[in-house]
DNA sequence: AAAATCTTTCGATGAATTACAAAAAAAGCA
DNA sequence: TGCTTTTTTTGTAATTCATCGAAAGATTTT
């Protein structure tokens, strides 16, 4: 059984996208990496609470993260978006 | 503007799949259309439960029903999911 | 009209989630 | 060593969500 019609849907990184805040986040960070703070200069809510969201990504694995210094860049995943899309397709008839 | 690029991740179309039960349902539903009765049969929740499920798919327009006689038969709406895939897909840099 | 069948709505409850302020942790700089 | 900056953790309040049994709505059959 391989290949074609798997649906491993990952219920964790579709929960992780089921937020509004953290969609805006991950348009933030389409085409920049960023830090907590420049992120949340960008926000309506609080830092600790875009740290949290970003928490909640990591842990599913939709953002990676990069430590320079006393900064923590955050940035996206491609490949978990692209398996995530594929899944989804996979819910269709073919 | 027009074409690439428009992210318009519907949030209502994502909740409407963070959830185990209705993605349970979803797969059932993939080669066949079936009613309460019968999703009920396959699922360890209430019939209750699934109505309420199904609802929340139809209002975000992943499911549509046909009616026939007494029951209402579901299907999945692949134009929704694909649409959703494109939309994650836009999240990623190019 | 009444009964039977299929489905949804109502009302309640427990669990999960989001949010903030305040405190704590981690790392570089004076 | 203290001081500042960046970030996370904690504690708490408010909201949202999934679930069920019971009741109600809708449609066909008798």
């Amino acid at each position: 059984m391989s290949g074609i019609n798997e649906n491993n849907i990952d219920i964790e990184i579709i929960k992780a996208l089921a937020d509004e805040t953290r969609l805006d986040i991950l348009r933030l960070l389409k085409n920049q990496e960023m830090n907590v703070n420049e992120i949340a200069a960008h926000c309506t809510v609080s830092r600790p609470t875009i740290s949290h969201h970003l928490q909640i990504m990591k842990r599913a694995r939709i953002l990676v993260s990069r430590k320079e210094g006393k900064e923590i860049f955050y940035s996206v995943n491609g490949y978990v978006l692209t398996s995530l899309a594929q899944s989804i397709l996979s819910l269709i008839s073919f």
